[in-house]
DNA sequence: TTTGTTTTGGAGCAATCACTATATAACTAC
DNA sequence: GTAGTTATATAGTGATTGCTCCAAAACAAA
């Protein structure tokens, strides 16, 4: 998956994926079958591990905020969402979101894929839509805003923030970026 | 160019380079010197033949719009701006942008390559915020936008957008992004 | 034409690509 | 222990990668 992450679909040879697993050939091939069956599997595990798990952490659920006397604060949660897909703990400046990443290397050519990938984004969108919701009912947040297009607004913002992450040197673009995300949490 | 752009840069070899342009590989090599030096040319090309033109067109200068009488509108310059890149003459739905997707692709690997594609978005990034201070100054636009920021914003949106449209299978999606840009320019 | 330079044609280079054949090693079940 | 199954190790498969060589062709200036 790591070795995807940052070389994408078509740089990463098997030769780099034996290195980064530390397995032979015959082990991968009876494994997984096939580059592309490892690569599935990696995108998969990524939905899994990455995405489901930082979705269900800050947006799913309550998100209980220091300010607000420990209750449920799912504007702050949609904030720390962000901020944790680019200074998480893994310290992964320029990794960008993989999901992002491969959507534009691959295009419309591999459907499978793109399927997978879609639905991966599309969690990411429903999400941020019920965590608005759950704000609108709190009071948090204007109940004239329309909490779908809303999200499709912050999840556009952050697959754009995701390529800028990927392709800028430092990290200085995301204070003025946090700020336009915030000014979408109203 | 048209190679790199559907493919990639890495899926994209020579075999194809040389289908696409009809010339044997003596003449490529002997014009450009290797693969990257052609794939340099062409992001350059990018840039000066789809990015700048188009920038200038709808960004820079006036845009007169219908409705204005023939009056500058760089609010609406700027929606059509918005359209072309999804919706243009060429049709290249599940394209993208070149630039984009090359960045995800390569990411910090390839540091010339880098710069040359963060200045191209930087011009678009500029050329917003100067059509949104022109707006500002024909009082099309709140005085109190901070055009740089919502530049930004804008900036990153559209890169958003068009990460979708390199994945998405039809532009269902596109009418809300434009509500969600156009609630952007008030 | 003659001379000199640039461009094309076509074959082919070593290296790497994803992948496999086969034989041995390591488990599991009884 | 012993048979049956699964996993690993090593070597090597044909195909494709980016690229080169050299001779023929085209062009340029006189």
């Amino acid at each position: 998956m790591n070795c995807f992450w940052e070389r994408g679909y078509t740089a990463t040879s098997m030769k780099h994926l034996e290195a980064s697993t530390g397995l032979v050939p015959s082990s991968l091939y009876n494994g997984f079958g096939s580059k592309d069956g490892l690569f599935a599997a990696s995108v998969e595990h990524y939905i899994d591990r990455v995405v489901r798990q930082r979705v269900a952490f800050y947006l799913q659920g309550p998100y209980l905020s220091g300010k607000n006397k420990g209750q449920d604060d799912p504007l702050a949660g949609i904030e720390a969402f962000y901020y944790d897909c680019f200074e998480g703990p893994e310290g992964r400046i320029g990794s960008g979101c993989l999901l992002i990443n491969i959507s534009t290397e691959l295009g419309p050519r591999d459907k499978a894929i793109r399927k997978v990938v879609v639905s991966g984004m599309r969690l990411v969108e429903r999400s941020l839509s019920e965590a608005l919701t759950r704000a609108q009912q709190l009071g948090l947040l204007d109940a004239s805003v329309d909490t779908k297009a809303r999200a499709q607004h912050l999840g556009l913002l952050l697959n754009g923030m995701l390529v800028q992450a990927r392709v800028s040197e430092n990290n200085r673009w995301l204070n003025v970026a946090m700020d336009n995300v915030r000014s979408l949490l109203h």
